[in-house]
DNA sequence: CGCTGAAATGGGAACGTTCCCATCCTAGTC
DNA sequence: GACTAGGATGGGAACGTTCCCATTTCAGCG
């Protein structure tokens, strides 16, 4: 059985079965139907004998097509990047496209490393969720005619589409949620938003709201992984006097996360005190009566960005103008906003 | 700026610096200090202006080596694997290779079809944790020269090293310490272990250890998805008489997680009715008295299974036997194993 | 019965690299 | 001052494909 020590390539396998290199190479690149049947068989019989697979690498050389879409996730432990990842993969594969990934952790030297990286494998589409601005770098990539999509989060100068959740009616359903469920006062938590757009949309949403509808609130924005600060200001905000029911919005799942350990740590009763995260997370329907969630339909999410980038590599050469596509969360009402 | 339409060529910088190829070649893999430092400053000035990038393919197919790891996971939203994951990019970058991850979702068809896309982009090493037996694939490839770790999952037949936790320590670690805590009757949750030997391992050693310490208890399999049947499952046990008080072991996280829905569906007061997973999530401190977990040293499994697959990269001369490295895991004891 | 055209097949030149082997130059040696 | 060793540089042949053009064969047809 296996033996050779080194794979096989498309002129052995010609050889071997007696026929020409076109014929192999036409027989692996679903151009069966032009083969005779007898040829077939033998073609298929001398591969399988000698374990040939063709090398991708010669064929995007050649072909000038890698059949690669890459994708830039700023945070693979996030359980949302990881959804929308799934996402993107399940509709790459529906396309004939294999998918590269590459992890960020938030840092912009990673960004620009594993930009190079997929650069350098020519992958013929973007899918970008990223915290700094690689700005530059994709600039010049799109000026290559490399579709690019960024998700989740807008890039300020550079010009592409943009698939995320629709952040001001996320705002607005969990305003008029927590309202509904007779909440007053309202503190929005969310991490520093300098990189990344999201955040500051739904922080500058909230803010607009507060003052249009006359809510009492505030927001504050702090690193997450500074645990005392953060309950510091959680009570802070509930220590202060008030004649209405309070309620804490947690800007993304991380947060939600963050904020849950400090309510516990400070002893606060979900409830009595509200709390509504954005995302939808394994455990929120677990603690205690329930973490009310607003859940962004991820797997939408990431086939759309796959859809829009397909959609640019069909046609090259109308450069369309580059368009937002936004989603609609979903309430998950649950007893932390039940009083 | 930006205008060229197609991506540059190492012909055409050479061109504009008025140097060979060969130079360019040397400058772009590492062998700069064999270039006079004034054909050096030509070169970076005029492939900074071309925004020329080597491609990955030619260099692939010329040299013979992709620089590529890949990675077969069988489910990427599971926070087990992802955190594996992490680790395994972390050690690849830190080596100059790449990572490429292929998710499968439990589905023997995509294992194979994920397995041969990376045979095609000749991947060096490969890190694989899947369910099915794509054994035939694999050991071709292991026939074929291209290490090969196995993740958490012993693969029957395919010869190879094995990173993982180390099941029995793990089974011990979680009998003694409910022991310890006054439990006396048993009941291990599984998925089915048809498809991983690490389920296989703990529920062996599970039984085993039940009857060399003539502890009462019972283990049972089944598919989480059917919540109804689970709850069935645990609602028997915990309704049989008894004389000791009785605790729950989660041979996994995704068991946890679905046995934290059904107690909480039961309405059973964690604590009283012991409760251990195996696997920690973020989460497990969240619930109720808090879930009590072993930990399992994820990043560091990540990073063994790469230099695993390094060192049989550097030797490929002498085959060493294929090995076992075993992580200890690391208990975290909450109250919901405090009575 | 020679002509046309389609279907089946094969040869060879790319694709963008790397790397082996020159070639050229300069400084050091006797 | 010829001789050499070694450093800097360049030319060209691969690597394993695809794809453009042949070339061959043969059925159909006036």
């Amino acid at each position: 059985m296996a033996d050779s020590p080194r794979r096989a390539t498309i002129l052995e396998v010609a050889r071997d079965a007696g026929v020409s290199k076109t014929s192999v190479s036409r027989y692996f690149s679903g151009e069966r139907d032009r083969l005779s049947p007898d040829m077939q068989r033998r073609i298929a019989s001398s591969a399988g004998r000698l374990g040939y697979r063709p090398n991708q690498m010669a064929r995007g050389l050649k072909a000038g097509r890698s059949r690669l879409i890459g994708m830039l996730v700023a945070d693979i432990r996030n359980p949302f990047s990881v959804a929308v990842m799934h996402g993107v993969e399940q509709a790459c594969r529906a396309h004939g496209f294999s998918l590269m990934v590459c992890n960020t952790d938030n840092d912009p030297a990673q960004e620009r490393d594993h930009l190079a990286l997929l650069t350098a494998y020519r992958v013929e589409g973007l899918v970008v969720n990223v915290t700094g601005r690689p700005g530059h770098e994709l600039e010049a990539l799109a000026a290559q005619d490399t579709p690019l999509v960024l998700l989740d989060r807008a890039l300020g100068d550079v010009e592409a589409d943009m698939v995320g959740l629709d952040n001001d009616q996320a705002i607005d359903t969990a305003l008029d949620h927590l309202r509904a469920q007779g909440y007053g006062e309202l503190l929005c938590v969310s991490e520093p938003t300098e990189q990344a757009s999201s955040r500051q949309q739904r922080l500058g949403r909230f803010r607009e709201r507060l003052d249009a509808d006359g809510l009492q609130g505030e927001a504050c924005c702090l690193a997450l992984d500074d645990a005392p600060a953060l309950e510091r200001a959680i009570a802070g905000f509930l220590d202060r006097p008030s004649h209405a029911p309070k309620a804490l919005l947690c800007a993304n799942g991380n947060v939600t996360l963050a904020v849950t350990r400090a309510l516990q740590a400070l002893d606060v009763t979900l409830g009595e005190t509200g709390l509504l995260g954005i995302d939808e997370l394994d455990w929120c329907a677990l603690v205690a009566p329930g973490i009310t969630t607003l859940a962004q339909p991820t797997e939408a999410i990431g086939r759309a960005a796959v859809d829009s980038l397909l959609q640019r590599l069909a046609a090259p050469e109308r450069p369309a103008p580059s368009r937002q596509i936004l989603f609609t969360p979903e309430l998950n009402a649950r007893g932390s906003t039940r009083r």
